[in-house]
DNA sequence: GAAGGCCTGGAA
DNA sequence: TTCCAGGCCTTC
């Protein structure tokens, strides 16, 4: 599943290979998987120039010439693979979108296999977004500790589902609103308001601590998640409570509990989360 | 604010 | 055959 730390690194592996490519052919094999229309896309990208790579909350953003941006959203199986044609062999099945480049034989795969993933084009800089971009909320690195703490203490839903919640903040999914709030100490179906400030402060510190460490473990691949190069990312050897079944708590040694919360699964550790 | 449904296809 | 997952929508 990637999140954040998962989006972060195929953001930075994308900008270190593509950035200044100009964009030679775009082929779309499944029009399920785009929400811009197949002859739009055809027809605006090619030979567009890549200026520049980034990230919003789980949606990569490829800034291109003639104010144009694609937004590669990877939904839960999706990936971008960056391959030479003389290393494939047959190629993979489940690849969506491709695209090659003028200035190199290689070209970049989209391959999702559930089809949750979503590509868009869009227009004019940052003024018409599309309305799943434009209602995200902040970016982790940009919450203050006490501005998030305050913020929290207004809601009463439960605290995983608000950290859940892109509206609250970008880019967090099953795996590190978890480990965030095992770390932070907090039971997941904590109400938001009947938690201290000095946890909630906790919190903000334990969210930013994950995904540093997870950016530099090059994120989780659990199932499906690869690098541009198709290699994994190592950070679900540190994870502490997420799919751990049946294993026990590193700091305490309970086992690890699973609940769900309005049908999405969360682990924690029933000792260390209150 | 919470829960259920929908999309999709692989694993159990 | 059933279950599951992320994001979004609808319903209660």
């Amino acid at each position: 599943m990637p999140e954040l730390p998962e989006v972060e690194t195929l953001a930075s592996q994308l900008r270190e290979e593509l950035h200044d490519r100009t964009i030679q052919t775009v082929e779309i094999r499944n029009d399920s998987i785009v929400t811009t229309p197949r002859e739009s896309l055809l027809r605006q990208i090619p030979g567009r120039t890549i200026l520049r790579v980034g990230r919003r909350g789980k949606f990569i953003r490829l800034d291109l010439s003639g104010a144009l941006t694609l937004w590669l959203h990877l939904g839960m199986t999706g990936q971008l693979l960056l391959f030479n044609p003389s290393s494939l062999k047959a190629e993979e099945p489940h690849v969506h979108f491709k695209v090659s480049f003028r200035e190199s034989p290689q070209f970049l795969l989209y391959r999702d296999v559930r089809r949750f993933g979503r590509i868009a084009l869009t227009e004019g800089g940052d003024l018409a977004l599309p309305e799943r971009i434009r209602r995200l909320g902040r970016e982790p690195g940009e919450w203050d500790g006490e501005e998030f703490a305050s913020f929290l203490k207004t809601r009463r839903a439960r605290i995983k589902s608000l950290l859940l919640d892109q509206r609250v903040v970008a880019g967090l999914g099953n795996i590190y609103t978890d480990e965030s709030l095992h770390r932070a100490g907090i039971h997941p179906l904590r109400r938001a308001d009947r938690i201290g400030r000095k946890r909630l402060l906790r919190l903000h510190r334990a969210m930013g601590e994950v995904l540093r460490e997870a950016i530099h473990w090059g994120g989780s691949s659990i199932d499906d998640y690869r690098h541009l190069d198709g290699g994994k990312g190592e950070f679900q050897r540190f994870h502490r409570v997420y799919s751990r079944r049946e294993e026990r708590c590193l700091q305490c040694r309970a086992l690890i509990r699973q609940v769900k919360i309005s049908g999405r699964t969360s682990w924690f550790c029933p000792k260390c989360q209150r």
